[in-house]
RNA sequence: GGCGGCAUAGCCAAGUGGUAAGGCAGAGGUCUGCAAAACCUUUAUUCCCCAGUUCAAAUCUGGGUGCCGCCUCCA
């Protein structure tokens, strides 16, 4: 499989450290408030690699920690009132409901919090002092970069430039304009934990690097995020983390591209941004997860109620689809295929092939769903009651197979109320009976109540509007 | 100002040297009591503009235009 590695702006073949195993850290959010859209551009992206790895035969340690201590949250705690911790794990509650919907696979995520790391980021702190790479300054703890070896090798930024392109504000006690905070001095009231220079939480770059060393090891396979996050906060990363253990921090740098609103980046300092809670009010948020898929993940995507409609359609499409396939399995008999047949399973092969060689250019999550529709329009149309049932048990299976790797087309028909099923079986009796004005009503009654009928080929079938 | 990215139909979006995937919307048709769904057909002589390389360019090179991201908290 080919990843491109923003480390090298090249795409690479991946080959994890271990043969059998991969770890891939996530930057994960800041608890302070629901997660909008942009913020879930990468955990699905990332889940669905992940999802794809797995589908590959390797196991795979997957971490997305949760910030749950810095300004933002501070700020929203006094705001509210309430404790930062409180804060947090209403955030945290609020997140996994989001992440659920969005099918990001919670069971299998490793979620951990920066305040259950405090001591192991005082000692990774304390262990770069000792190196002198960083600095104690009336209790706030800075990284100096110029002990960094290559500090810039990730965004390719120049550190002179950087420096007379600095902003002048506050820090006269740092001795260099780019170092940054390891450790902050406590203020009045903010949450605080003991260290050796006094009390003080840790700074947001610091908890990422201990995090992804306590949990996967000093040198990980990929790291993601999104590409606002390559400086400086991995930057900042890879200087802790490689200026304290002398190996590579991550062998494969992962970033998405942003969602953008009338082509301006979605963020919350901008206010043009819907919460992945709102949306899913009005949608699904399997049709976000779509919608996030349909576009390569390293370019930018406008966002908007027209282009989740379109992805609604889109999906319902290839609901169809499957649901043909389902009503197809339970009507056919299983017997040996004929020569047209064997020819079907083997274009159905290709559909698959053309799926896994998008997915291993670079996670081309567009192309695969090409792939997906066109698996799809083919079953449609050459599949019928006559057909063997292997056939569209093999093309059922493996389309569930691909779907799953891409976290879609799982969701269940959900059931009806008896009284409802009750008028569909009145309805059908009155059609049989050619009482057409009778069943017009019911039907007009269901639609009242939200549940759309369509007669088909296969029988009624129903939604819900 | 420095660094990086993008520009493909009405909309969204793949495609990085061999003659424009896929989806949505639109049009016509089959089916149907009607509606819907499904299926079939159809919709870019052309990929922002100009020049160049090549037998061959959306794809490579040079120049231009427009848009965006990072350089400050940000997914």
């Amino acid at each position: 499989m080919k990843l491109y590695n923003t480390l090298t702006r090249k795409k690479e073949e991946f080959k994890p450290i271990k043969d059998e195993e991969v770890t891939i850290y996530v930057c994960g959010p800041t608890v302070y408030n629901y997660i909008h859209v942009g913020n879930a551009r990468p955990l699905v992206v990332f889940d669905t690699l992940r999802r794809y790895l797995i589908h590959k035969g390797y196991k795979v340690k997957y971490v997305v920690n949760f910030t749950d201590v810095d300004d933002k949250l501070i700020d929203r705690a006094k705001e509210e009132p309430t404790t930062v911790k409180d804060l947090a794990d209403k955030y945290i509650d609020e997140f996994i409901k989001d992440a659920e919907g969005l099918s990001l696979y919670e069971e299998n995520t490793i979620h951990p919090r920066a305040t259950e790391y405090i001591e192991r980021i005082v000692e990774f702190v304390d262990e770069l002092v000792k190196k002198r790479a960083a600095y104690n300054i009336n209790g706030n703890v800075y990284f100096d970069i110029t002990k960094s070896k290559d500090y810039g090798k990730l965004s390719r930024k120049n550190v002179d430039e950087l420096k007379s392109g600095a902003r002048i504000d506050v820090n006269e006690e740092k001795k260099n304009p780019m170092d940054f905070a390891l450790w902050k001095k406590a203020k009045k009231g903010e949450p605080s934990w003991n260290s050796p220079w006094g009390r003080g939480r840790p700074g947001w770059h610091i908890e990422c690097s201990v995090m992804a060393k306590q949990i996967l090891g000093e040198t990980i396979d990929i790291h993601a995020g999104g590409e606002d996050l390559q400086f400086p906060h991995h930057e900042n990363e890879i200087a802790q983390s490689e200026t304290l253990t002398e190996k590579p921090f991550a062998k494969y740098w992962l970033h998405n591209a942003m969602i953008n609103v009338d082509n301006k980046k979605m963020s919350k300092s901008e206010f043009n941004f819907f919460t992945v809670r709102e949306i899913s009010e009005e949608f699904d948020l399997e049709v976000l997860r779509f919608f996030i898929l349909s576009a390569h993940y390293r370019n930018p995507v406008n966002f908007s109620r027209e282009l989740m409609e379109q992805s609604q359609k889109g999906l319902e499409r290839l609901y169809n689809g499957k649901n043909n396939l389902e009503y197809l399995l339970s009507k056919v008999e299983k017997r040996d295929l004929n020569l047209e047949e064997k020819e079907m399973q083997r274009q159905i092969d290709v559909f698959i092939k053309n799926f896994i060689n998008s997915m291993e250019d670079d996670l081309n999550t567009a192309d695969a769903i090409a792939s997906i529709f066109d698996i799809i329009k083919y079953t449609n149309s050459n599949f019928d009651e006559k057909s063997s049932k292997i056939v569209i048990q093999y093309t059922y299976d493996n389309l569930m197979k691909l779907s799953n790797v891409l976290g879609i087309l799982s969701k269940k028909e959900e059931m009806l109320e008896d009284e409802i099923l009750e008028l569909i079986k009145k309805r059908t009796q009155a059609r049989k009976d050619k009482n057409y004005q009778l069943a017009d009503e019911i039907r007009d009654e269901l639609k009242e109540r939200g549940i759309l009928l369509e007669d088909t080929q296969e029988g009624v079938k129903w939604k819900r509007i």
